[in-house]
DNA sequence: GGTTTGCGAGAGCAGTGCTCTCTGTTGTGA
DNA sequence: TCACAACAGAGAGCACTGCTCTCGCAAACC
């Protein structure tokens, strides 16, 4: 097995423990580099991370960086996945507790994300707020992304397989949309299409809602948001027909 | 009156119609500059835009820009209030136009919101992606980032008082999130607080629906969001109890 | 043990925001 | 009318950025 081709099945997780002392320095070094980049995001923001203020806080020269990231740009994919890996780890953990009401799961998760959006601003500025320039998310980054929608469609699925899905008026989508609605529908067996739907709608509302906190556009309204996300969050439940 | 104070107020747009020719002169090249980073901003995005290249292509020293915008932040906000000001400006037509039904409305100015999205969608980011790094937005950008909503409040009040709000059940806000939403209770005269807070909800929820479809978040599900977008804003026009 | 591969250092390029100083112009109050 | 103040642009310069290239050295492999 080719050096090239180990470096990526460990870069992308597939391998795990490197054997020789080099290839453990690397992931060691790579980790730091990361880690440097994250605690560098805290205090400034995503378009102001500085290769070079990275080299400088790991006493090495910035061109030596480039052997572990062939640009900014990679860093910062990097760091996308992972935050979109911390923020569906935290959804997820959310979900997996018990709860007497599927209704209590979903608020959870709701609570869950928007803490670990609080607790990490910029990281989910950098996965939720703006793209970054001339840049295009990777196809890496779709599956992580997908993680959070994810627990919420286990959580309406279960629900439905309980029986805590009654029967709620709600139009039936039409034409294309049903269509879409179909692609995701193997993800949720047995939720009615209607519920689906409502699903991302409700999706987008949390984060425009987590967005809209953590951006100021609350401010003088629901800010702070507490109460808001709160009440938000059961009625979005009730609104996918968990009641 | 002060020169400085003059100043401020033709930038304010407090004062219009620029008395002497210097004034002239520098309300022309300020509106120049903004028309070249808007131009600038069309192609690459908000953290790129570049006072140089600017400087260029107006032919002039980099240097002087600084006579007329003492930052890039500064500059930076002019283009933010202009955004909230054409995003507003399209919204405010979309509903002045006569409708049989407020629902119709509703989604008029939902869809009139989103077609300047993703005309602009470089403005876009700028004013509901993540926050420019080390850069509070001022007090200036507060009013006019309330004219969608307003919009939408004015709608929801002239249903209202029209008839077209039928009794929906909906949980009443209470304690802290009912004072919140009783600081915007005189805006919409009559509309009852539940309705207000889904209004809030239905707020949060079409910009984080138009962020998600700008910034690549619906790929894979909703991709094309027309259809989808469309029900929604049936949906949410019902939410918040227009029927 | 020789050869390939990976790694860090250093210099350098083109670009950035921003400041300071200088010269010329425009507007204004005495 | 005329001196003085305010303003505008040019140019040099500072400290910084991402990124490239070359050069030695050390580790890993055959």
């Amino acid at each position: 097995m080719s050096r090239a081709l180990l470096s990526v099945l460990w870069q992308t997780g597939v391998m795990s423990a490197p054997r020789t002392a080099r290839e453990r320095a690397r992931a060691e070094l790579t980790g730091e580099i990361k880690a440097a980049a994250r605690r560098q995001l805290e205090t400034s923001g995503a378009e102001s991370l500085s290769l070079r203020a990275i080299s400088r806080e790991l006493g090495m020269v910035s061109s030596a960086l480039y052997r572990y990231f062939p640009s900014r740009d990679e860093l910062l994919t990097a760091l996308v996945i992972d935050a979109y890996d911390a923020l569906g780890e935290a959804a997820e953990s959310a979900a997996q507790k018990e709860y007497p009401h599927p209704r209590e799961a979903w608020v959870a998760v709701y609570a869950a994300v928007r803490d670990w959006a609080r607790a990490n601003p910029h990281e989910y500025a950098l996965i939720y707020g703006s793209p970054i320039t001339g840049y295009q998310a990777p196809q890496t980054t779709v599956q992580p992304a997908a993680r959070v929608p994810m627990v919420l469609l286990n959580i309406l699925s279960q629900a439905h397989a309980e029986g805590w899905l009654p029967e709620v008026e709600a139009p039936e989508p039409s034409g294309r949309l049903a269509e879409q609605v179909d692609t995701i529908a193997p993800l949720a067996p047995g939720v009615p299409r209607p519920m689906l739907l409502r699903l991302v709608i409700a999706w987008t509302q949390l984060f425009g809602m987590i967005s809209f906190e953590l951006f100021g556009q609350l401010v003088g309204s629901m800010d702070p948001a507490d109460d808001f996300f709160l009440e938000t969050s059961r009625q979005m439940a009730k609104y996918v027909g968990i009641s």
